[in-house]
DNA sequence: AACAAAAAGAGAGCACTGCTCTTGCTATCT
DNA sequence: AGATAGCAAGAGCAGTGCTCTCTTTTTGTT
């Protein structure tokens, strides 16, 4: 039976890695990576810590893990809420929607969010598995902007700096966004720009909320965040 | 000699807690808030651990200590790069001198800035303390912004929502602009909203380059923060 | 000047962490 | 059936935050 992963060992293994992974991540959803503890972890599986290397090569390895499932977890979100929206020309509802969604995942997930956005772990670099993943949440926003502005005759016009300037500084952006936009089109620099800013200016406002530097000044979360939302939508021109 | 200060013990007191306080970051400035250990730092000084607690009580309280030294001089940057700049009408210019500031204080801090504005630590919150030097910076920020829109007639026109919407939402924030305005003017909710949304970005941005998330994307980083900036005061109207 | 009280440093020790290595057992493949 | 590889457990190392005890030094008071 050379069957890639029929045998009894190999379903163990993975049900077991899943497992380990559960359990991490329950610890990480309220508690913030740098408290997760892989022995503690070991100790909810019911398992010695070293044996928990036999799965993870060390926590680094467990930790890129979960930055992979969470990530996909969060793209997911926003994906549902995209798609959610019935009319699909409704470019503000879908942006609200997402952002929304991704918002509300983060709050229902404050571990794992500082995990994803909030201070690297010391000598980490997220490694190349971990890029797909997290693109995904980050497309959603991208594809909505993209899809607005296909068919529109008028280009947005710079409003600081040349174009050029925003084609140098930006290359790597563009050719994401082209990539991202039926092959005919050219992305405008300009509207690169605004969506980048965007992007940040979401991801800056939940962190801002998530690590509390906005309490006392801001009373309801939900209610400014949606402010914010809506704002970006017209600074974006959906 | 009952004399608050002059012994040789205080004197010695305040240069050992200084020589700690300095060795210390000097490790956070590369290193990140998660791999400062107390013990290391000690050796740093040539004591043993325990004499370190005769000088904080825990490691949370050195973290503390060092929150608040680095909040005064993000916020001493802030300041210097705004009163820099001669004409005092010049708005735009202050704000982007400020800002600009704050960003190279904290791209030349990576450790200092995530233990401010990254993820924050286990169950710590934040003593009393360390707020008057957190609003530092941010002081600098408002108050521009104030100053700018003080002596104007027309107050701007709310875009999204209702005032009645912002000011609600946004209670806090107005008594602190209130605070930092002229007694007798009153202050726009509809501008708050938008300085609160300007100081998000401005350090969402931040965050973005320090940690990563704009990797491939941007390429010149001081140039994209130039554009968020100036993008930012065209929308404050300064 | 002498003495009690307070402060400071050093060391040992506890419970915890990530990680490695060795030992015994068991499932898998030839 | 026998060799091989995978798995779990335990001991152990170096590191961490923190506490407790002990000794020495400085301070303030009698």
């Amino acid at each position: 039976m050379t069957s890639a992963s029929s045998t009894a060992r190999t379903r163990a293994r993975i049900e077991i890695t899943g497992e380990i992974l559960a359990a991490a991540r329950v610890r990480l959803t309220h508690a913030g990576p740098g408290e997760l503890s892989l022995r503690a972890v070991a100790r909810d599986v019911g398992m010695v810590s070293s044996a928990v290397y036999r799965y993870f090569a060390s926590r680094d390895d467990l930790l890129t893990a979960l930055l992979i499932e969470a990530y996909n977890e969060l793209g997911a979100a926003a994906e549902t809420a995209d798609a959610s929206v019935a009319e699909r020309t409704d470019f503000v509802a879908r942006w609200v929607a997402a952002c929304h969604a991704i918002r509300d995942w983060s709050v229902a997930h404050p571990g794992d969010y500082a995990l994803l956005y909030g201070t690297p772990v010391p000598g980490y670099a997220a490694p190349k598995d971990t890029i797909s993943a997290a693109v995904r949440a980050t497309s959603v926003l991208v594809d909505i902007v993209i899809t607005a502005h296909q068919g529109r005759d008028a280009e947005l016009e710079t409003r600081v700096g040349s174009p050029q300037d925003l084609e140098k500084m930006l290359a790597g952006a563009l050719e994401f966004l082209g990539q991202r936009a039926e092959p005919t089109t050219s992305v405008n620099a300009e509207l690169a720009m605004r969506t980048i800013a965007a992007w940040t200016a979401i991801f800056g406002t939940i962190s801002f909320e998530m690590f509390g530097h906005l309490v006392g000044s801001v009373d309801d979360y939900n209610a400014y965040f949606d402010q914010v939302v809506r704002r970006l939508a017209a600074e974006l021109e959906l």
